[in-house]
DNA sequence: CAATTTTACGAAAACGATTGCGTTTTTTGC
DNA sequence: GCAAAAAACGCAATCGTTTTCGTAAAATTG
C-alpha cells in the first residue's frame, strides 16, 4: 500500500540505504552485481524516489512553472502544448499558474516561486499594468526565467517572441492593398510591448503609404468583453466607420465578426478584417478570416528548450537574449478585394 | 538572495525554530506577542515555507495532478480553466500531464503519481485502448481520484460527465426533425464509454423513429487526422452519401466542414451537420454550426470541487459516484431545414 | 609477502519544516 | 504562601534522499 522507499529496499536486500541509493544512481562505487539486484527489486516494487526528500536534499525539483494570462486562448494553448512536449522529453513536471489577466494573481503566482518549488519559469505577463515593478521578484528568486510572447523588455531574461512589428506592418499593407482607406487598429493595453510593436507596425505602414493615422481609429481594449463589444459596436455604427479592421487580438476579431453579423455589415464588401489569430477554424468562418498566425507551438517549444538549457547549464554561451520567430500572413476572404 | 527559512527567522528573533514554526501556524502554544513579531518578520523577508520540507514531513503536497489527453482541445481547455480556478481558491498547485492520446504517456504519467508528489488526481482517459488495466495503478496509489468526461466505468472513483446518451439522442432527433434520412455517426474509439453512450443515443433515436441504423454509417475514428480526413472524404464522395452528419467529436466536425468546402457540398442544403463542440466560433462558421455544447468549464469546476472534498475529507458522506451535467443543443444554420 | 591501491560498502550528517514531549516560567486556586 | 495548573517556549526526532567520508576486504604491485 505505502510506496516503497530506500529503507524498504535496503531491508529486503540486507544492505545499507546508501548502497541502495548509489546503486540506483549508477554510482561507480557499487558493483554491477549489487546494482542489478537493487534495480530489479526497485522495478518489482515500483519504487519511485520521493520527490520531496530529493528536492529537499538536492535543491532541485525537476519542475518548471508556466505563468500565463489564460489557457482558453488558442495561442497559449498551443504554446503550452509545445512546452509540455519538451518538458516531458526532459523529464520535468509542469506547474501551471493562470493569472486571468490580473495583477494580483500574477503576484501571487510569483510569490509561490520563492520557495524553490520550481527550477525555472516560463512566463507571459498579464495585461493589467503594474506600477511597482512586481516582476522584480523574478530577479530576487534567482532561478532561470524565459519570457515568451508577452515579454517585459526591462528585465534581463531571454525572450521568445514573434516578429510583431513586421507582421503588423505587412497586415496593414495587406489591407491597404485591398483598397482600404480608413483602417482601424484594435489593440491591447499600452504597457504590453508586444502591442506597441504591433501598433507601431500599423502606424508606420500607414505612413509609408502616405495615409495619416487617425487617432480615433487606434483603439486600446481591456479585458472586459462586454465593454469591448460596445466599443466595437460604436466604432462600426458611428458616423465615420472604418472600411478595414486590423485586430491585434483574436478575441477582438471574433467580437468584430459577431457585431458585423448583428449589424448585417458585409465582410469583405463593406469592411475588411485581418487579425492576429491561431484559430483552427479561421478558414471555416463566414467569410474565412485572413490571419497573421503566430507559430505558437514552436514558441512554446523554443522557450522551453532555452529554459532547460539555462536550468541544466548547457550551452550557456550561445543563448540569445531575443529569439524571434516569424508569423505568417494567410490571406482569406475577409480581406478579399 | 537565498530564500529565508525558519532558521533565518529564529536567529534574527533570538527564539527557537519550533517557536517560529508554531507561531506561523497559529499554535495555541505561542503568545500573541511572539506571533506578531514572527509574522511581521516573515512578511518582511518574504518567507515562504519550503514545500519539500513540509511535504516530506506532512506527507501532503498541496498539489494535484491533471491528466488529460490533450490541451489544444476546446473542451479540455475550458475544463482546465475551471479546475485551475478552484485549485487557486483552495491554495493548491496544479501539475498537468498530457497523454496525447497514447497509452505509454498515460502510464508514465500515472507512475509519476506513485511518489506522493500530488494529493489527488483529476483524469480524463486517453483514447488508446489498454489490455492490461493499467489504470489499476490509481488504486494502488491510494490517493483521491476523480474522473471527468472520459471516465473508466470500472473503477470506483467519482465521475463527472455530461448527459451523453440523452444529448446524443436529442441531436439525432434534431437531424431527423430536419428531414434527414441517412444520418452518419462520426464517433471515437469503442472502449471509451462516453463514445458508446453517444453512439447508443444515436442508434436508439433512429430506432424510435423507425429508421434502422446502417452500420456503414456508424464510423469510429482514431487519432490520425489524415486518415480521418480520408475516411470522411470517402464517406461524402461515396455512392450513397449521408444527408446528415452527427459528429461526436469537434475535430471530426471541423474535418467535415473542410471536406464539404473541398467538395463544394452545400451545408445545410445537401448535408446537415450537428456536433459535440465547445467552439467559440461555432456561430461564426459558414454556415454556423449546430452544436451540443458541454458545460466544460463547470465540469472542471465540479470535478475539482469533489476532488478537494476527498482530499480534505470534508462532507465525504454525500459525494455522488456520478455527477451528470447537462449539455445544451444550440440549433444553428448547419441543420436548418 | 608486505605495502599500497582499488573496490565495495556503511555510517552519519545534512536539507527545512513539523510536532510530541519536556522544561521553565507565570498564573491560579484555596 | 504553597501546590497545582496553565502558558510559553525549546529540544530533538522525524520525513526519505543524497553525499561525504571512513573502513573493511580484495586486488595489485614490486
Amino acid at each position: 500500500m505505502k510506496p516503497a522507499n530506500l529503507k524498504t529496499l535496503a531491508l529486503e536486500l540486507n544492505i545499507s540505504i546508501s548502497t541502495v541509493s548509489k546503486a540506483l544512481r549508477d554510482s561507480y562505487e557499487i558493483s554491477e552485481e549489487t546494482k542489478k539486484k537493487v534495480k530489479a527489486l526497485a522495478e518489482k516494487l515500483n519504487y519511485q524516489p520521493n520527490p520531496f526528500a530529493s528536492g529537499l536534499r538536492k535543491k532541485s525539483s525537476k519542475t518548471i512553472a508556466v505563468i500565463i494570462p489564460e489557457i482558453s486562448n488558442n495561442f497559449f494553448t498551443l504554446a503550452m502544448d509545445g512546452i509540455q512536449i519538451i518538458a516531458q522529453e526532459m523529464g520535468y513536471h509542469v506547474l501551471t499558474y493562470l493569472t486571468h489577466e490580473t495583477l494580483l494573481n500574477e503576484i501571487a503566482s510569483l510569490n509561490h516561486l520563492r520557495s524553490g518549488r520550481v527550477d525555472g519559469v516560463l512566463m507571459s505577463i498579464c495585461s493589467e499594468p503594474s506600477n511597482n515593478g512586481h516582476l522584480e521578484i523574478l530577479n530576487e528568486i534567482g532561478i532561470p526565467v524565459v519570457f515568451f510572447d508577452r515579454v517585459d523588455e526591462n528585465l534581463p531574461f531571454p525572450k521568445v517572441t514573434t516578429d510583431d512589428y513586421e507582421s503588423a506592418f505587412k497586415a496593414t499593407q495587406h489591407l491597404i492593398d485591398a483598397n482600404c482607406q480608413k483602417i482601424a487598429f484594435l489593440g491591447g493595453p499600452r504597457h504590453l510591448s508586444i502591442m506597441n510593436k504591433r501598433r507601431n507596425g500599423f502606424i508606420n505602414a500607414l505612413e509609408k503609404n502616405n495615409i495619416k493615422a487617425n487617432p480615433e481609429l487606434i483603439i486600446d481594449f481591456g479585458t472586459d468583453n462586454t465593454a469591448n463589444m460596445q466599443i466595437i459596436h460604436q466604432l462600426l455604427e458611428g458616423p465615420n466607420p472604418p472600411d478595414g479592421i486590423f485586430s491585434a487580438m483574436e478575441k477582438l476579431a471574433i467580437n468584430t465578426y459577431d457585431i458585423c453579423y448583428q449589424l448585417q455589415l458585409k465582410i469583405p464588401e463593406e469592411i475588411k478584417i485581418i487579425s492576429f489569430s491561431n484559430l483552427r477554424t479561421a478558414s471555416l468562418l463566414g467569410p474565412s478570416l485572413t490571419t497573421i498566425t503566430q507559430p505558437a507551438f514552436e514558441i512554446g517549444r523554443e522557450a522551453a528548450a532555452i529554459l532547460f538549457r539555462l536550468i541544466e547549464k548547457k550551452q550557456l554561451n550561445d543563448i540569445p537574449e531575443k529569439t524571434v520567430l516569424k508569423s505568417t500572413l494567410i490571406a482569406r476572404k475577409s480581406t478579399f478585394y
